[in-house]
DNA sequence: CGAATAGTGTCTGTTAGACATTATCGA
DNA sequence: TCGATAATGTCTAACAGACACTATTCG
């Protein structure tokens, strides 16, 4: 492939732009990443992460260009949360010549993506070697994911849209990677007023007294780009 | 200014890349925003923040780019804090096309910046009307100086390189503007392990007891992209 | 009933805020 | 001595972690 150059009034190389994302799900328990495989050089045939180029006549900006790339690589459409992440950049990341990658994460219930296509789900705790600078990009996604977990609803993200107090707890566990105690973790839900409840709606079936079903309140869902 | 356009594979638009940087200062117990004046068009003539394109053939990356920015634009040399702010980016921010700007922002003392210039130093409670989406930008990275000057050393990079423990309160004062109890903030300080006394170092000269001197412990320095 | 999870009560050590007290200088 | 700021002591109310206890279901 080659690479034609623009300049800015005839002075200035102008840099690749593209957008990369980082997904996150959840499947039995464990974090995982998406990745697929790449149809074009460089790298054809490796895994990485999800990314293209902006398409200047399409994308609104580069959170919808991360959006189409979701949609056309891994089938994802409907509401989901995406945040942008950091601005990878320089000479070396990219065998084509200077280059920029916005990059972006989402976090998505597993029931979001398709069952099959041409990507796969890998435990965030075994990440292969991969192309560009995308385990440098891994790992600060991963570091945000643990860091907002903390203190965020960002982990509720990961679960369908109603859930139990119990099952918001493993997701936090997951994403944090330690056990919370329970009733602290009550509190702490409580004060942060991420979640409410679904009245009258229970969780029945299990050998077990029912659990009240809650769902995200509406200021979490607006705080984030994710629709209903 | 005519822009020329640079294909990939023939298929894609690329956009402009560029880089600007929000920085702040301190001056008379007043947090600062420097504007420059733009030499070029478009909005030749009106205060902005200070950037320009990222230089392919010269930066290392774009914080390579936006300390070259600093340098030429405010003659800023010498170490000090600079970080990644966000990237904006989007058909409608600039008037010449569909353009990123990969926005930094840095803390300076105000000693590091020369006394004059074809920039300003303006009081952020005060910013005016601004070219491109700069207002936003000015937001966004006040957000961020403001949230993380509750929790981390990044007040402190707005003092010289010794400092007493009630010059670094006032600092985190005028950052989030609020008053803090003495104590508390000591033990915050102390839990932190951000600084490290000078031995024997005091300052004297006041009509009150002498103050130990303290400086950014090699921890917090490293932490951050400055030198000494 | 027993197993399992939901949901709540309660104790306790830690901490943050408020404020008082002592220290040490210059004038 | 006074006025100013440095530096530290102390009390208390709020809070987080640990853990026990009750509730409710299925089999």
């Amino acid at each position: 492939m080659k690479i034609q150059e623009r300049s800015v009034a005839g002075e200035f190389k102008i840099p690749i732009a593209t957008v990369d994302v980082a997904l996150f799900t959840l499947r039995e328990d464990i974090l995982q990443l998406l990745l697929v495989k790449r149809e074009l050089a460089p790298f054809a045939g490796a895994y990485a992460l999800p990314g293209g180029f902006i398409h200047a006549d399409e994308d609104a900006d580069a959170g919808a260009a991360a959006r189409r790339i979701l949609a056309g690589k891994a089938s994802l459409t409907g509401g989901y949360f995406l945040e942008q992440l950091y601005t990878f950049s320089g000479a070396a990341r990219d065998p084509r010549g200077w280059s920029i990658s916005i990059v972006y994460y989402a976090v998505v219930p597993e029931a979001a993506l398709p069952q099959h296509g041409p990507w796969t789900l890998i435990d965030v705790r075994a990440i292969p070697r991969l192309p560009f600078d995308h385990n440098a990009i891994c790992v600060a996604a991963l570091d945000r994911l643990r860091g907002k977990g903390a203190y965020s609803s960002l982990p509720a993200f990961l679960l369908a849209r109603t859930f139990t107090l119990g099952e918001l707890q493993t997701v936090y566990e997951c994403v944090i990677g330690e056990r919370l105690d329970k009733k602290s973790f009550r509190r702490k839900i409580d004060d942060l007023d991420v979640v409410e409840r679904v009245p009258g709606k229970l969780r029945r079936g299990a050998a077990n007294r029912p659990a009240q079903l809650y769902r995200l309140s509406a200021r979490t869902l607006s705080e984030f780009d994710r629709a209903i």
